[in-house]
DNA sequence: AGCTATTGATAACG
DNA sequence: TCGTTATCAATAGCT
């Protein structure tokens, strides 16, 4: 509806795509203004140019209530059956894990910008605030555990043979370990890894088995255990 | 636009109201669309209609994130100074911990309840959806990395002195190493991690000092280095 | 910002 | 609910 007829794809002129995006922003609102005044409906709409600027427009007072609503509507319509619980959960990792990014990404300039300009009182408050941020590494962490979980239960399958031969390595372990002792001084430190009671007892069959099919797995899983 | 002209007001007939909802909300929706495409912006819609029904389209694949990015720019609007941004992403940080751990908790739950019941296909795709997960610590990695320069700049402000001592106790390590070396397998291999090369070299002088003062502080580093 | 030829949306009706 | 069409509203290109 114009001059001419135009195909929907991003205008690349931008002068053109500004002065359309104000055109276009003041019909959508006055479109959406009468939807809810016609039909008694609300409408809540949300507009962020391409430069970051907030449009907003809402048929109730304020957007907030809204928006509460809408939350509602959504997660009691979608929890029902359990086959497509997991991809909703994957969807909200990865949108969790983008928000982290920005998160991180911003803590990283401010810090980075202020960081030689406060106080060593502001410092500390800034310490204390990532200490809260490392809180979350805590809960990685359990997905680590469950991993692991799922690990054993693959190799419990599939690996039943291996985990046999395991065994019978594992019980001539014992003078491996005294040779090591004596003579090289870094094997030395990864055979105290396994045996000086830094991970838990039901992992002592584990790190063998990955000692030998996968070698970094082990390393990885041993050192965020000594995180905690 | 249509066969007659109608002022805006509520329409009183019921199954008039119906179809105009129906036609309208389709109109808003691909107006909405179209604004997004044509002028590269991002646009959240959200209608119920008079009986409770709700529609929206999201520019975004979801909903949600955009309802986060205009909450966060309404905030923001208020508080622009550079000391209260601290508190934005104090809270923010605070809010996106919880869902962590709301998400982790029902990654557990479903884990725990389907984890005998599923076929090793469905395992190993859980298992890659983990990982994905995984991906998150990598980010709290690099908090850690900040937090790291703060306490450096703490150090440097208030234990100058401490410093100074520590390097002088740095020059007499070396007959130090060689005696653990031979009589106490555990200590070797802490030793081991100090000088193996696993840390990189500009933290050289900071295991020591930490040593003295904050001994956890410096386990926990060099076992987050080790996952990288 | 305005203007206006055109296209696009839709009110009324079938 | 769905299609048709006469009408009105939105807007593309220009100034």
């Amino acid at each position: 509806m114009g001059r001419g007829k135009i195909v929907i794809r991003r205008i690349d002129n931008l002068t053109n795509r500004q002065v359309t995006f104000s055109k276009r922003r003041k019909g959508l609102i006055k479109k959406a203004k009468e939807l809810a005044i016609l039909c008694d409906a609300e409408v809540g709409l949300v507009i962020f140019s391409s430069t970051g600027k907030l449009y907003e427009y809402s048929s109730t007072c304020n957007m907030k209530s809204l928006i509460e609503r809408y939350k509602y509507k959504e997660e009691n319509q979608q929890l029902l059956n359990p086959e497509s619980e997991v991809k909703i959960w994957q969807r909200e990792t990865e949108i969790l894990r983008q928000q982290l990014e920005n998160l991180q990404e911003n803590h990283r300039q401010l810090l980075g910008e202020q960081l030689y300009g406060l106080s060593v009182k502001d410092l500390q408050d800034l310490e204390n605030q990532l200490e809260m941020s490392l809180q979350e590494q805590i809960l990685t962490d359990e997905i680590q555990e469950l991993k692991r979980k799922i690990q054993g239960n693959l190799i419990h399958r599939e690996n039943m043979e291996l985990y046999k031969v395991n065994l019978i390595r594992q019980e001539n372990m014992q003078p491996y370990k005294k040779v090591y002792g004596t003579t090289n001084v870094v094997a030395a430190s990864r055979n105290t890894f396994v045996t000086c009671g830094i991970h838990s007892e039901e992992d002592s069959s584990v790190p063998v088995h990955l000692q030998l099919s996968q070698p970094e797995q082990h390393t990885y899983e041993t050192s965020v255990r000594r995180t905690k």
